[in-house]
DNA sequence: CAGTGAGCGAGCTTCCGCTTGACTT
């Protein structure tokens, strides 16, 4: 048995510590925080005791903690090695109080980076637990306990029941209701671009594209100066030449990272998680859950020389980045590759690709600023104060751009023309091929994706990057928010042009304000923010965790006694959580929105116990009607037209096989029903006006297509070989499997099916298995 | 899978941060 016993958060952190220790050294994983507040009693805190909390083991962590308790007991001395950060002294004293070791024989230690000079570092320079650093923590535990468990009742009696309120995940839905109403009440203005078309007058070898330096407020004054342009001549008037350079973003951070992999590929946040944390788990990556753009030594020395092995020494700069963010807590690295030589790894087509990420952007962070020159052409036009303009921007030195570049979140709308300019000279006369004004509108604010919210997250301070996943799924969860896509809309726009002297006018049409995997705030999302800011204005007030943080520093620095911080923040919150159970009213959100003309009726709409709902007739009318609202209307903007037809479906279609076909809107669209029969309309088709020969026709084409679904049966074996979305394939015993190219599905035989299937389980296990040895061969 | 909307008023829901699997579609 060991003498020493090590404990660190992550097992895969332990295993890769062990190999440096050697021998004497046994080094375990608590798997992060091994006890909680308890949920028995009512907070888990003694309100009238100084907020004494009961902590208990949490459920999932008594294997671990026996485990522990008993290496403990064996062990000569104990080494606490969880991160030196807020939650990892925490989780230091939690192992103390726990496993009930002796302070002689038990050492807290912390290293930055996971090399073995650090390591042996810190075994050489043990310490104590710092118990100040832990107050802090216990003051910001019991803080999020009291907020939660205390405002998530009111919502309860007050909204809905189930509901739920926090410091963190309350501000993230303000956040999207916010953005919401700015787009939902946004007005777009339009005003009018010009851009021009030049040639030199004398030699007719290039052509050059200029904007106009004044951008018209109307159609009248754009085209008014088209008049004058019809006379002009135009020259050359100034050309300026500046060097410009561009620097290299940061290596990532957790939340810059679930941002680039949001915008290159397409991941959800969760998603960049969930590989990042197998290429941990493989030893490819440093730990993805980090604030900090901090780069150890020993990487940016491998960089340099893996830089300069690739691109050549030119391209290697040496640069450490400070990490700017609020509140950044600093115990990891920043994420890069564990050997930053290695430009590619084994893996799936997902993993490959974030590793790729990884590796540029952490490489590219180590390299040189890119070299530019900048060149400006002004044009004058004779018979007008305004002038055009011309940019060009020609690389001189790549430098990183050579591996990664930083995209944006606001895609621009128009691309500056960048590139090399034609040669000309100051006072050369040019000739205008034509002249455009085009009618270009103001952008409405965009909704946030997932990725964007946290960005905005990390900027005031709220969540941590462990937390950006989870309280996402929280808020959809709860049904505050929804990730969908939105169709955009067709709008017109003028264009005027002068070309060979004549001026000609169009309307040309776009699609604009499409949005894809946006997050929308729902009717009880918006009505819990709502009665959230009337009645704790203080919780969701942006400034709320940046300040709390900043007293929980002081407590970390021992200059404020934590139970006393809780203490002022308490009275108050308590008080206003009583008097708001008190006299605030049940919400539901309603809203009248006037009569039907048809029968004189109410209607308005509500929160109703299954969701939002239109309703037909006051309250006391004995035959008033529901209807539900449909995805994507909300109570806040529905207009009266709107709900009244709601009450159009279900609509009687007509009759097939002596049975009546309904049309209406359920949850996955519109659709036609004959009997218990459900067939989807078509995008192309309404369930207002779909006609009893299109529903026939629906319904008999979607029999058919059931009928074929069913290619082969090989009843006595469990096969099936089905058509499914993808095309053919077997299904067996719950499981589906591929139909190889090759084969001819229709003539497949039982024999054939069943290597098939033999075939991919073999695959299916030795993937898992390769995965495994990897990662027990890297980490 | 495609609905519901009133009501006895039981007994339940809920927070943030630190970790990794064990689950299902």
């Amino acid at each position: 048995m060991q003498e020493n016993l090590v404990i660190v958060e992550s097992p895969a952190k332990a295993k890769t510590i062990e190999k440096f220790l050697g021998k004497d050294f046994l080094v375990k994983s608590s798997f992060g925080h091994i006890r909680d507040l308890s949920k028995s009693k009512q907070l888990g805190i003694d309100v009238n005791n100084n907020f004494e909390p009961d902590y208990i083991v949490s459920e999932d962590k008594l294997k671990v903690v026996a485990e522990l308790k008993k290496l403990a007991r064996q062990a000569k001395t104990v080494w606490l090695a969880s991160d030196e950060d807020r939650e990892g002294e925490a989780i230091a004293w939690h192992l103390m109080e726990t496993l009930k070791l002796d302070p002689e024989k038990t050492k807290r230690i912390v290293f930055h980076e996971i090399t073995k000079d650090a390591i042996l570092h810190a075994v050489q320079n043990p310490r104590t637990v710092d118990m100040n650093l832990v107050n802090a923590q216990q003051a910001r535990r019991v803080l999020d306990r009291l907020v939660g468990f205390e405002v998530s009742p009111v919502l309860w009696r007050k909204v809905k029941e189930g509901l739920s309120a926090g410091r963190v995940q309350s501000v993230a839905v303000r956040l999207i209701v916010e953005r919401e109403r700015e787009a939902l009440g946004f007005q777009a203005t339009s005003s009018f671009k010009v851009s021009g078309l030049f040639e030199p007058a004398d030699e007719k070898k290039f052509k050059l594209k200029a904007e106009l330096s004044e951008k018209f407020k109307d159609e009248n004054t754009a085209q008014q100066f088209l008049e004058k342009c019809k006379t002009a001549a135009y020259t050359v008037q100034a050309i300026e030449k500046k060097p410009a350079k561009k620097m290299p973003a940061p290596p990532f951070t957790t939340s810059t990272l679930q941002q680039e992999a949001s915008r290159k590929h397409g991941f959800s946040v969760s998603q960049t998680m969930s590989v990042a944390q197998r290429l941990y788990e493989a030893g490819w990556i440093t730990y993805m859950r980090t604030d900090s753009t901090n780069l150890s030594e020993m990487a940016l020395k491998s960089a340099k020389s893996a830089i300069e092995q690739l691109f050549g020494n030119n391209y290697s700069k040496t640069r450490r980045y400070a990490t700017k963010t609020k509140g950044a807590q600093e115990a990891h690295e920043a994420i890069r590759p564990t050997y930053m030589n290695r430009t590619d790894i084994e893996g799936s087509a997902q993993e490959r690709k974030l590793y790729d990420l990884i590796w540029k952007r952490a490489i590219a962070s180590q390299m040189a600023e890119a070299q530019l020159e900048k060149t400006e052409i002004t044009i004058g036009v004779s018979t007008a104060p305004q002038t055009f303009q011309a940019c060009g921007e020609v690389l001189l030195f790549d430098g990183f751009l050579k591996v990664y570049m930083e995209t944006n979140d606001d895609e621009p709308e128009d691309q500056t023309d960048s590139g090399l300019l034609p040669p000309l000279k100051n006072n050369q006369s040019l000739n205008a091929l034509e002249i455009t004004a085009t009618e270009r509108f103001s952008q409405r604010p965009p909704r946030y994706t997932e990725a964007s919210l946290v960005k905005r997250m990390e900027e005031l301070g709220i969540g941590r990057p462990s937390t950006y996943a989870p309280t996402i799924t929280t808020i959809i969860n709860r049904g505050y928010v929804t990730k969908e896509d939105r169709p955009g809309v067709e709008r017109k726009y003028i264009q005027w042009m002068l070309q060979k002297g004549s001026l000609a006018k169009k309307i040309l049409a776009e699609i604009t304000g499409t949005e894809k995997a946006k997050l929308f705030p729902s009717d009880i999302g918006m009505l819990v923010n709502d009665f959230l800011n009337e009645y704790f204005q203080n919780i969701v007030d942006y400034g709320f965790t940046a300040n709390v943080e900043e007293e929980f520093d002081e407590i970390a620095e021992g200059k404020l006694q934590w139970h006393k911080m809780i203490d002022k923040f308490y009275q108050p919150f308590h008080t206003n959580v009583t008097e708001t159970l008190e006299t605030s009213r049940i919400m539901n959100a309603e809203r009248i929105l006037g009569q039907d003309p048809k029968t004189g009726k109410t209607v308005s709409v509500r929160i109703g116990r299954y969701g939002p709902l239109a309703q037909l007739g006051e309250a006391d009318d004995e035959k008033k009607q529901f209807a539900s609202l449909q995805k994507g209307q909300l109570i806040e903007t529905i207009t009266l037209e709107e709900a009244l037809n709601l009450f159009e479906l279900p609509r009687a279609v007509g009759s097939y096989e002596n049975k009546e076909v309904m049309a209406a809107i359920g949850r996955f669209g519109p659709y036609v029903r004959i009997g218990s029969e459900f067939v989807s309309l078509k995008k192309e088709d309404s369930p207002y006006t779909v006609t009893i020969e299109r529903a026939i026709e629906l319904i008999e084409e979607k029999r058919t297509k059931a009928r074929e679904k069913h290619i082969k049966v090989f009843e006595k074996e469990d096969i099936q070989i089905l058509n499914g979305r993808f095309g053919p394939y077997i299904a067996h015993a719950g499981n589906n499997y591929k139909i190889p190219k090759n084969a001819e599905p229709a003539k497949l035989t039982l024999e054939e099916s069943l290597e098939i299937i033999a075939a991919q389980k073999d695959k299916k296990r030795e993937t898992k298995s390769v995965k495994r040895k990897t990662a027990s061969r890297k980490s």
